[in-house]
Order: structure tokens, then sequence, then C-alpha cells
DNA sequence: GTGAAAGCGCTAACAT
DNA sequence: ATGTTAGCGCTTTCAC
């Protein structure tokens, strides 16, 4: 392993050169400068890691927090934020310690272990994680970016999910396919993005002028699984026999929607339209594929990261919140109304 | 932070005192000792890598490697084992550095940055990956310990997971309930795990005195996932109307089979029993819940640290295999055999 | 049993 | 434009 010193000795300069030239500063002769490199070069140099810390008091790591339930969950949803972090991570020289902690997070647990023996420049945070947690981090006095979660006190560089956005958009889409009795069924609804989600919905068909009631949303199952999919499907249907499309608040509840419409012989699309949101793989292998509102969660992580990097640079550069953007994927699950007029009384 | 020397300033000794006291030397006396603990808990006084690392020429980090179609799979498996390792590590004080690898690395590709920079004293392979890359990987000289997987070059310390075993218990378990026709389903049968799992299937039906043909098993579903699952188990039943239980070689494809039956109305288990194999978290949501063998991924992630801990002790110290045990898990989805006897012609 | 001191690889202030 | 040097926090050898 190559040193500054062997470099030096190679290019014949002082190791101050060589650390002038790594560092690209202008004030090294271009000739100075070249040779220099190709020292590096052929001994394949590497700036010690250590060295550099040791030195600057920083140690080239940032933290990635997130529940233990977060990251077992089954649709690769935080991990692909997590991939999206360490790629950006390179652009800055960083490298990422994921850790888990614990869902019930409490007095009693304690903060990941690179956080109390200061392995970490800084910390990122994705997904909603107890906020007592966030408050013992705070004391450690490190930077904290946070990604897919609002957190109480709100005074973080955040990267949310355009959820608002996306329930219009996909409301929206079935209104231009001519759809009007529209059902929405949504589970957790007191989280943020699904209510927002949700509000995206109301508003979209406020601003068509579209009547809508209670009989036309099922908000009421505790969270968002396939499972509580099919029974709020089953609930709606009850509900309100004339939907011609149903708005489902992510991919997993319009997975259980399809199953329950398939068992019940009503077909997709012909019949009743879905629409889910998120965009998860196991769309793609459902009959019709999934039409849904695709999040970026890949880029969440990149912007996360850079976010992360201006805090790094600059501990109060920014408390910017960013609003990613959703896309609408149009798969087949959602098709032009078929005219199934309700009569009026 | 503080450092070696306050706490040194703190106890009234040399810094050298207390680099002994830290490392537990034995040449200190008791009361020294004493003293400096206390001065190194009044000012939680954490050893720097940086320092440490710069003068032991390592770097306190494990690398883990695996497949991104592995890290994004929907059950969370490797994320499992990643947990696994991730814990066991901290006995070590050894952090972990988890990336991924395109599936299709090859001679393009570079290999991960915290290689190329030396970031790491050894790596952690889960799961199949190309071997190309492990060839790579090779001339860095760096400890290598691989779970989940046999890599061609079998000079490697390795966790696996006894599935041979593992396809003997829930044959011997179906076996038990009476069942004589019992069909297996399978896809990616040359995988080495699938295959053995397989191979488990036959030896408890031949030990068993069970004639069994090759319409008992349908095995040429290119991928185990739940779909296929409902392939086979479509194929397995036109080959054979008489299976009274089902083995499918993994929980995916077993809840494909499930899916099937109830779509044609066959009643699991009082028509078929079902059983899996891996444990994952469907099985449970399930209805009825799935019987199944489980796999000790966590447990796989602790032993394959264990490994490489014995490697960065000793370079040379193991060339460990270890096949971890599977259990059999009942939940419901496997009863005694209906007496639906298939009548002699 | 304890301390002094060298040196790990690097950066940056200062000198030339 | 380039070199000299101190010092970051630690381990370890050697001296006392």
């Amino acid at each position: 392993m190559a040193t500054i010193k062997d470099v030096a000795k190679e290019a014949k300069v002082s190791i101050a050169t060589v650390s002038l030239v790594v560092h690209k500063h202008n004030r090294i002769s271009p000739e100075t400068s070249k040779r220099v490199n190709k020292a590096i070069k052929k001994l394949n140099y590497h700036p010690s890691r250590s060295g550099r810390r040791l030195v600057s008091k920083k140690t080239g790591n940032v933290g990635f927090i997130l529940t233990e339930d977060h990251f077992l969950r089954s649709e690769p949803f935080y991990t692909r934020i997590f991939l999206g972090t360490e790629f950006e991570a390179r652009n800055y020289e960083y490298y990422i310690l994921l850790t888990t902690i614990p869902s019930d997070y409490n007095e009693k647990s304690h903060l990941p272990r690179f956080i109390l023996e200061k392995n970490i420049d800084g910390v990122i945070i994705a997904g909603k994680v107890p906020s007592y947690m966030i408050d013992q981090i705070e004391k450690y006095d490190l930077p904290i970016a946070i990604v897919d979660y609002y957190p109480p006190s709100n005074e973080y560089p955040v990267v949310l999910i355009d959820n608002t956005s996306g329930g219009i958009t996909a409301t929206q889409f079935l209104i231009k396919k001519n759809h009007k009795n529209i059902g929405f069924i949504a589970g957790d609804i007191d989280h943020p993005s699904i209510y927002d989600r949700f509000r995206g919905y109301k508003m979209a068909m406020d601003a068509a002028g579209i009547q809508f009631s209670e009989s036309n949303y099922v908000v009421d199952e505790n969270y968002t699984s396939r499972e509580n999919g099919y029974n709020a499907a089953k609930k709606l249907l009850e509900l309100n026999n004339d939907v011609t499309a149903i708005f489902a608040c992510n991919d997993a509840m319009a997975i259980g929607v399809m199953q329950y419409l398939k068992e019940k012989g009503i077909a997709v699309p012909k019949d009743i339209s879905v629409i889910g949101f998120d965009d998860v793989e196991a769309d793609l292998s459902l009959d019709p594929p999934l039409s849904t509102v695709r999040v970026p969660k890949y880029e969440m992580g990149i912007e996360v990261m850079k976010l992360m990097a201006e805090l790094l640079k600059d501990k109060d550069s920014t408390k910017k919140k960013i609003l990613v953007s959703v896309e609408l994927i149009d798969r087949g699950s959602v098709t032009v109304c078929s005219e199934k007029i309700t009569m009026p009384a």
C-alpha cells in the first residue's frame, strides 16, 4: 500500500506538494502536477482515510437509520432509498453505515453504536422513527437529514414524497377516463403520506365538480396491507355498488383489491378500473399489471444524501424541504369508463 | 470529545498507561487501572478509531456484498442475514459496510469502492454472486467469508443452510401424517439449495418405502416465485390428481400453490396439505397460515461474522463450512391424510 | 509498574 | 511554486 511518502519520493517532490496536488490546489505548476499524478497512478496511491480523518477530525461516514420493520418490509422501499443514498455518497467520498433500531425504541434502548462511538459525521433518518430517538441524537450535535418522514419538530432538512400531487394525478387520470363514481380506500389514514393522498383525491374530485360522499371511501383499515386492501374493497362495494374505479392509497392495498375483485368475478379493468400508489415490483406480475403512481425511491435516497452533503459542508446551510414529484404509470388496470350510468332515482 | 491525553491528565498517568489499561494489559496495577477507568468513564472517553487505525493499519470495517436483486428481494431474507451480521459485528468492534453489485457483474464492472480504496479488512459475500467477481476480490488479498452460496472454488469459509435435512424433515412430517401421494414443486432446480431440498424429499420418500414417479413432481419452473408456484401447482394436479400433500421448495411457491388451490375450490389442508420452506412473514397472513421449514436467517448472519472474525485474527485460521440447521414450523396448512385411498387398478 | 518517545499517513500553517 | 514542520490520537518499544 503506497503512502504519500512513496509518491513524493517517486515524483521527487515533498509530501506537501503531493497533498496539494491531490487536493487540486492551483498553486502547483502544471509540470509538477503532472509528474505527481503520474507517480500516483504508477503506485496506485489512495490517500489513507485514517490519516485524513485523524487530522480533519472527520470520520468520512454517514449513518443511515431506519426501524427494523421498515428495513424488513416486504416491498423494497427503504432498501431502494438506501441504495440511492449509497450511490450518491460516492460523489462526496462518504461511506454509509446502515443500522436499524427497534420500532419501539424507548428510554431503555440505546442509540446506534456509530453515534455513541462518534464514528459518523452526520445521520440520515429514513421513514418514521420514534421522536424520542431524534431527541436523543440531537444531544450529539450531529447534522440530521430525514427522508420520508415529517418529524414533529420540523426543523430538519427533509425529503418527502409529493403525495398530495400524486393523489390529484391519480384521481384526475381516472376522471379523464370518464370515471365519476370513484372509490378511494386507505389504511393508516393518520399517516401524513396516506392522508395527503386522500386529500389529493378529494381535491381532484372537487375540482372536477364531481359529487362524492362517505360511501365513496373506506379509510378505516389500520394498516396498508394486501389483506386490508381486500377487506376494504369488500366494504366499499357493499357501501357503493356502482363504483367504476378504485384508487387505493398504495399498491399493497390495490393488490388486495384486485384479489377481491377477481374472486367476485369482477373484471379489471373492464368492470372496475384500479389504480395504486408507490410502484412496487409485484405490480408487474399482476393480471392485468397495476397502473400506479410511481414514487422515485432511489432518487429520494440521492436527494437526502445531497442535503446531508450540504450540511456537512456547513452545519447551518440548509433547512430545505424537498418534495420529490411522482409520476403516473399506466399499465393496464385502468380503462375508459364503460358508461355504466347511475340512474337518478 | 475526550482524547487519550485528557484521560491521562485526569488520572494523572501517562498516555501509555491509559492505552495499556484500555487494552487490559495485566502489567498495570489494580489501583492505577481503577483510577484510569474512572477517568475514562468520567470523560466518556472512546478511543478514536482513526488514531487506532493509523497505527494498526486496519480499518475496523468489514464489507458485506450481495447482488442488487438479492438486496431488493421482496421477502426479507438477505436483509435479515445482514442484520445478524451487523449485530454480531458489535462484539468484535467492527462496522459493516453494505453494498450491492449488479447481478450481471462482468469485466466492465468495477469492484465496490470499499475494496478499491482498501477501506475494509475483510469481505462477506451473501448469496450467489458472479464468480468472476470473487476472482477479482481475490487479488486484493482480503479475507473472504461466504453465506448462503457455495462458490465453484470451494476454498472459503462458508455458512450454508442444511437444505437436504430440511427436505427430509418436511417430507417425513407429511409422511407421519399418513400422506403417501406427496407432490413436490420447485423452480430454479439447478440452484444447489433448491436441488438439495428436492434430494431431501426423494431420500425421505425412498426411506419410507413410498413409490413415487415423475408425476409426483414439477421442477421445471425457472424461478421460485409465487406465480410459478401457481403454475406448477396447476401442472402437478393435471399430472397427478390424487396428491394429498404438496411440498413446495420455498414459501413463495407455496403461496402460489395455495392461491391456485383456493381458486379451484380445493380446501387446505382438508383436501390437500401444503408445506413450504424458508419461513417468511407472509406465511402468517395466509389462510390457513403456512406450515414450513424455518431457515434461521439472522443466525446465519451471526455465524458468518464469527467466521470472519476468526479470519481477521488469523488469515488462515479457518476454512470451516457451517451447515445451519432448520426447524419445522407447523402452522395449520398440513393435516392428517384424509384416507383418500388410491385404488389399485 | 509506569513513562518517554517514535511513528503511523495525512493536512495546513508557515517558511523559503 | 514548493518545502519544512507540527501535530491529529493512538500503539508499542524500550528505558527506568
